[in-house]
DNA sequence: ACCACGATTGACACCGGTGTCAATACATTA
DNA sequence: TAATGTATTGACACCGGTGTCAATCGTGGT
């Protein structure tokens, strides 16, 4: 009557299957050298009794914990959380949990204080998001240390192994495709913050697409964001100034494509009768705006989820490089309102 | 040469201060009964060898895991890294690190897979976000097997001990003490969803604030919403063609108050010339948006970091109640253009 | 039937701490 | 000074698993 709330242990399967702890362990941990029976009555066993090991314990012993990090210093919380959602998707599969180690962009990136989290609580391995993704010394130091990591949209393609990328390139000559068939052949396109390599990914796409359609290209037509509403509201009135005026814009992200919409409500053009207007990143709030937004779905969830796949096989096969998963993953278009007036029934409010 | 990379453990503390390993324990959890000039010693040497207690070990002997857990279901982003950021703040000067658990809203709750996720990796505590923080189900389930929790923004106060809150009515009081301040009499209310008990608190401090003013309230000008944008637009449609027209809203989060500039923008009401409006959240685009929105800064960080406070307090101490560390948070106003023309500069677009 | 050999299994120490309790040191009182 | 009590300290088992290596099992070859 008081055995409800003791903790079944290893020795308790193995008492109770009949065999040692240490066969239980094999069977545990998916060891070979376990004869097809007993592996099968062990695993009985373990079912019957809901037994489930304690990682600390095996931890303590085998020098892991089960847990992932997963290290950001991310403005955008709606990027973060879908990452989140993500990688415990997959971490659930496999019995991990996830650890989140924010850092501060404000202060200087503090490498030791990282690696010293790490190795403390002994990290499994770590899931780096941009922009912490793309610092050569973090990952230098990593390697250094050999602890596991991954990286998700990185730009530098030093080692493509531990990296999981978008592929702007197909999600951009997406984008134009939509515009040309509605018509378009005046597209303005606003690019990124100037470091940005995503950016420059989605500019050489953009040109390379326009290029390959015949189509003309003023200088006036490109404006340099800074993924900022305000940059996207100053770049859209530029644009909306120039003459020919652009018939549709293309922001490499939606914050930059609401400014535009701001700016084109300023100089009363109407969208998407006069401007088709597409984003990047299908952000939460591009499809609540007044039109809504044509965006391109990031994925970031599914791009998170694959990153963890990468970084449990690496973790538990002690393997560095883990070709066998993707790591690239593709767009998908999403058209609305502002892009489209087959869709301009979505403006009206009842 | 190759003692770089052994790690430190409580034996070489031991051994190096020539003491036993447990009175190094007894140093490291600040046990009584230790002479001062043992405990100076000890904790030089710690100092001077860098040592960390592994917390495996620690866990495992004592059945803890310095994990604390954020259990949340939050439609919104912002909110829960923000949240992380506070919880993670307290932590860290505990040595605790903090794991993320979503309960995706779309299942039913399923508080046995809670209550598993939190025995098998042995959490210390878990902090319960809204709306998972107002399942009395859960409450009961976590009271129940004695696990340590603390709720954020809870409605239900059965248990205020456990509980961190913000200060609606205060806030509330503010905002409509703002408004008055401007010479608005003619104030309309948009509620945030049906069950919201935040909303609840919202719209009867309102009321009250009003009726302290002795201030008219004809009915139409108290709308139904339900914290989304689009009940926004439509409830700020329906205050701005009431007759006489409300020179001020306040809606019951920044959402909604997009939703009404969209509305004023349809209906041609300039804000703020002819509408002051006041959000509340103070969510990200809240400072993006044209104009600027006036909000109420809801403090989440400083919430959650009470919250993790309060249960580190309770996770060391064996305490249930941890009435020391305060409970409730006070708002912050934040003005900005869309309610106060002295802000109108910021429209401008250079 | 006997031996060699690989497959299977278990005994036991160990991971790095904490709990228990006995041993020792020191201070106080008679 | 001895006796008593309290404060300080350490020895040792234990938490729940895993690594190592030796013991045992089953099988095929001769």
């Amino acid at each position: 009557m008081n055995n409800q709330n003791i903790r079944i242990t290893i020795n308790h399967v193995a008492d109770e299957a009949q065999v040692s702890k240490k066969t239980v362990s094999r069977v545990i941990n998916n060891e070979p050298n376990v004869s097809e029976r007993t592996r099968k009555r062990v695993q009985e066993t373990i079912a019957r009794l809901n037994y489930f090991p304690d990682p600390q314990a095996r931890g303590l012993a085998s020098s892991r914990s089960f847990l992932l990090a997963m290290i950001y210093d991310n403005p955008n919380p709606e990027f973060v959380t879908e990452a989140m959602l993500g990688i415990l998707a997959s971490c659930q599969k496999k019995g991990y949990e996830l650890v989140v180690h924010p850092c501060l962009s404000k202060e200087e990136l503090n490498i030791d204080s990282i690696l010293t989290f790490i190795q403390r609580i002994k990290i499994d391995g770590v899931i780096l998001l941009p922009p912490m993704s793309e610092s050569p010394l973090l990952i230098e130091a990593l390697r250094a240390k050999k602890i596991n990591y991954v990286r998700l949209l990185s730009n530098d393609n030093e080692f493509p192994e531990n990296l999981v990328q978008f592929d702007d390139q197909n999600a951009t000559k997406d984008v134009v495709a939509h515009l040309i068939k509605q018509g378009h052949t005046k597209i303005g396109f606003i690019k990124g913050a100037i470091n940005s390599e995503s950016s420059e990914r989605r500019f050489s796409a953009f040109i390379e697409a326009i290029a390959a359609n015949n189509i003309e290209l003023p200088e006036g037509y490109i404006q340099q964001g800074s993924y900022t509403f305000q940059s996207g509201l100053a770049s859209g009135l530029t644009l909306l100034q120039q003459r020919p005026r652009p018939t549709a814009i293309f922001a490499c992200n939606d914050e930059m494509a609401l400014g535009v919409i701001a700016a084109a409500n300023k100089l009363n053009v109407d969208i998407p009768e006069d401007l088709a207007l597409v984003g990047f990143d299908d952000s939460p709030h591009s499809s609540e705006v007044v039109p809504p937004l044509t965006t391109v779905n990031l994925q970031v969830k599914k791009m998170a989820g694959l990153a963890a796949d990468k970084l449990l096989y690496i973790c538990e096969n002690n393997i560095v490089q883990a070709a066998k998963i993707p790591c690239c993953v593709t767009s998908e278009l999403i058209i609305r309102g502002s892009s489209s007036s087959k869709f301009a029934d979505d403006l009206k409010v009842n």
